[in-house]
DNA sequence: ATAAAAATGATATAAGATAACATCTTCTTT
DNA sequence: AAAGAAGATGTTATCTTATATCATTTTTAT
């Protein structure tokens, strides 16, 4: 089974997105008994609310601006997040960007892939067991053990696929 | 059809491997009427010969060693070289290590995706159409318009996982 | 022979990530 | 509640990867 994100090139009320996602995340960490911490939070929040991948500087630019603890949040806080939030599955890293993008199906163990566009940077995950499948099958020939496998997959979202023809 | 780069984990004639390499590369420029210069050639073969993905500072560090002009030859010529190559199809780059591969199927359009295990690196080439295929197709529903996609699978090649093993 | 194009040299710096150690907070156990 | 351990954050410095910019050299085409 093929899906999708969401309605991944079209219009949809973001802020929404990022609400479930928190609430997804607060879930996981309350079951989990681990401790999604104002920053945490904080920096999750600020990954899933631009549409595009983030870099980590981009994130500690942008808590520099909306969290008012008078301090200056700095990049080793922020890897730190990041990392904890990897862990979990809340985000993404685009290797191919040193980028990072909420996940929207944390609980699915990484079968999912993304279109990149090259444009504007817009992306959408997707996920299906299909990839896994080949994968797993091409290793096996060679007695290679699967963990993870990266797919991201650049190219032209169809807004800048229009943009382009005019 | 699956192909693999070598006898992926196996031992082999490598040197071989290289010199092969090094002889479609010379061929490829010939037919494209493109030049092989010396250090596109030493920056090439300097990254077949590692049996892992190289990063382009370790080239940096491999040619100071082996070039003999007496002038150490620095990042931003090595990353002359390396762009070069990439647009060839000649080495690849492994964007979750920073780190660059020769190809095996430079002829092939980037079908390719890549085994790289976790612990000694060791990183085996395939090649395949049924991922393209995948890919594609869940582009197709949403409209995107595949440019290039990177698949980099991470795990344990046969050899580590005997050792972790014993 | 000369202009244009291509390639390399050299310097500096941008961008991404982490190491090391100090401090503060929270949880656990008594 | 007090003390200690574990967890999280603060701070500084540094490392790695990559590129911008401009000068110089080499090659190619006319």
């Amino acid at each position: 089974m093929l899906t999708y994100s969401r309605l991944a090139y079209q219009s949809h009320d973001h802020q929404q997105c990022v609400e479930t996602a928190l609430e997804k995340a607060r879930v996981l960490c309350e079951e989990s008994h681990i401790k999604l911490t104002p920053i945490r939070e904080a920096v999750l929040k600020t990954i899933w609310t631009s549409h595009q991948p983030l870099g980590a500087y981009d994130v500690v630019d942008n808590l520099a601006l909306s969290v008012h603890t008078g301090k200056r949040i700095k990049a080793p806080t922020v890897y730190r997040a990041i990392e904890f939030l990897l862990n979990l599955g809340l985000i993404h890293r685009i290797a191919s960007l040193n980028a990072y993008i909420g996940r929207s199906f944390p609980e699915k163990d990484h079968n999912d892939f993304f279109l990149i566009c090259r444009i504007c940077r817009a992306t959408a995950e997707c996920s299906t067991e299909q990839i896994g499948d080949i994968v797993l099958h091409a290793a096996e020939r060679v007695g290679f053990q699967v963990e993870l496998s990266i797919i991201e997959v650049t190219g032209l979202c169809p807004r800048c696929q229009q943009e382009k023809k005019s």
